[in-house]
RNA sequence: GAGCCGUUAGCUCAAUAGGUAGAGCAACUGACUCUUAAUCAGUAGGUUGCAGGUUCGAUUCCUGCACGGCUCACCA
């Protein structure tokens, strides 16, 4: 506790002499009978003579936000789980002695009320209190009432005082908790099972991102939290799970910046006999549902642009968006060397024994992923970057794969599952042969999904959604911590 | 990991040729029975992120460190 506060010291001298009064300052018996939202929507749009005939009172409970005295009378904001609402107490009606207890109570604090409706002079629906009780004494001053808080570093590490104080903040999370809910709800429509599966893995696998390790004392095991959940999810349609979907947080010990949290909430999707295409439909209809269920439209604002998520989204092919997004030289594409020499050109470090389909992909990272503001699907990724994905019928060195953009962002990724084992046998370790840097860290070779994978799987399409970027774009926010009630920070020392 | 920027009262912010650190809100005392950032009068509140250095004197100049933000790098 932070002794040395005055304003602190106070507080504690409050509580202490409410103790000796008697006076239990965190009592748990007073029950509410509405919230402010439901006082809003009941009495709201009745004038100042029908609320007179309005015999009711109300019990209502919340924490002190504002208090304005007037000598024998005070105003008070209450903030409770769906919004504020005025009281009035006055001196007449509580008592003296009551009336001398309020005036003791402080901005932060929570009290139960019970009052009558009434609208005052100035039009303002407001409780008349007839008596109230202290829930529940603060002893800290809440941030300052008109700027609110803005420090960073605070809202991040206080979330709840952010909470508090930044009404959007909380309507971002709420944002945030509708999606969940939408999702589930689609999903669920159509003959989706959520299922769950272990964060803790003996082997990484489903992304190449570099994991957190920890262990297990009782099994002595080096175990891994996950980096994706889909090799599990593969287990499950194997096992007959045909539609099955996961809402997962999965962890990369990688970098963090205003698009990646180390840990950060993906949704997966498996429907057997679909292909990557019926996917990317049903993500247009997902996202279309979801924004106009929560946001009203299919015109998002992002950061002063708009975004129009009207259906029929672009699709175009990786190459071909080097070259028309990218404005890339088509030579590129035909000439592993030249496309090295552009990227390098570009400034791009490139990994040792990189394949040409690598430098692809970097260089569509640099000139062409910025581009994509629009909802646009880019389809047929070069196989060797692809170790998961079924080949092209018609071109092997393509898979049946999308990904999409917008706001030049990836949001999601989809593709038919590579279900031959033997095919994806050789994917894992022609991928181990390529980054064998990475073998220490990053890429094992999991046996036990190619054994699954051997006993047959159905041919089935899969996909992520990146739900934090999502919900970032629902709620027009620049950081992912935004979206994020405790993005990871350093300790305080 | 690198570069740039930031850190002053509980909160939001001021303060330069280097010269006793200020305001609003919050708090405290008093006035006030319809306010909406209520108003009015008064009071108190500071190890200027931490540690060094230069100087008669450092919030201010220099160095290092801590934490944060942005950009880059790493990375889907």
């Amino acid at each position: 506790m932070d002794e040395a506060n005055e304003l602190i010291q106070q507080r504690i001298r409050k509580l202490e002499t409410l103790k000796q009064e008697g006076v239990n300052p965190y009592p748990n018996n007073f029950k509410t009978t509405h919230t402010s939202g439901e006082i809003f929507q009941t009495y709201g749009p009745m004038s100042q003579e029908e609320l007179r005939s309005v015999g009711e009172s109300f019990c209502l409970a919340g924490r002190i936000v504002a208090i304005r005295n007037f000598g024998k009378a005070s105003f008070v904001q209450l903030k409770d789980r769906n919004g504020k609402i005025q009281a009035y107490f006055q001196k007449e009606i509580i008592g003296e002695e009551k009336f001398r207890f309020f005036k003791r109570l402080d901005i932060g604090d929570f009290i139960g009320l019970e009052g009558k409706v009434f609208r005052t002079k100035t039009g303002e629906l407001t409780l008349q209190v007839q008596t109230f009780r202290l829930l529940g004494k603060s002893l800290h001053p809440l941030p300052e009432k008109w700027h609110g808080l803005t420090d960073i570093e605070i809202r991040y590490r206080q979330r709840y005082l952010d909470l508090i104080a930044n009404p959007k903040v909380k309507e971002i999370f709420l944002t945030r908790a509708l999606v969940i809910q939408r999702i589930r709800d689609f999903f669920n429509r159509r003959g989706f099972c959520e299922v769950e599966t272990p964060m803790l893995h003996p082997i990484p696998g489903g992304a190449t991102a570099k994991p957190f390790r920890t262990h297990h004392n009782a099994l002595d095991m080096e175990l891994f939290l996950r980096v994706a959940p889909e090799l599990y999810l593969k287990r499950l349609v194997i096992g007959g799970f045909e539609r099955i979907f996961e809402i997962n947080r999965s962890f990369r010990n990688e970098g963090i910046s205003t698009l990646h949290n180390p840990e950060f909430t993906m949704l997966e999707f498996y429907l057997s006999y679909a292909t990557y295409i019926e996917m990317m439909e049903m993500t247009e209809e997902l996202f279309c549902s979801m924004a106009e269920e929560i946001h009203g439209g299919l015109r998002l604002p992002s950061q002063g642009r708009e975004i129009d998520l009207t259906p029929p989204w672009r699709r175009i092919r990786f190459k071909d968006s080097l070259i028309e997004v990218g404005g890339l030289d088509p030579v590129i594409l035909k000439d592993p060397s030249k496309a090295t020499e552009m990227a390098v050109e570009l400034g791009l470090e490139l990994k040792k024994g990189a394949s040409h389909g690598r430098v692809l992909a970097d260089l569509f990272k640099e000139r062409v992923e910025p581009h994509l503001l629009q909802p646009t699907f880019i389809t047929h990724y070069p196989t060797e970057i692809s170790p998961l994905s079924r080949k092209n019928e018609e071109d092997p060195e393509v898979v049946d794969r999308f990904e999409l953009f917008i706001a030049g962002r990836e949001i999601a990724n989809g593709f038919s599952e590579l279900n031959d084992p033997l095919d994806q046998r050789e994917r894992f370790l022609r991928q181990l042969r390529e980054r064998p840097e990475e073998a220490d860290s990053s890429l094992f070779l999991d046996e036990d999904f190619l054994l699954a994978l051997e006993y047959g799987m159905p041919p089935t399409a899969g996909e992520g959604i990146g739900i934090d970027r999502w919900v970032m774009l629902l709620t027009d926010s620049p950081s992912i911590r935004d979206v994020i009630f405790f993005p990871l920070l350093r300790p305080e020392k």
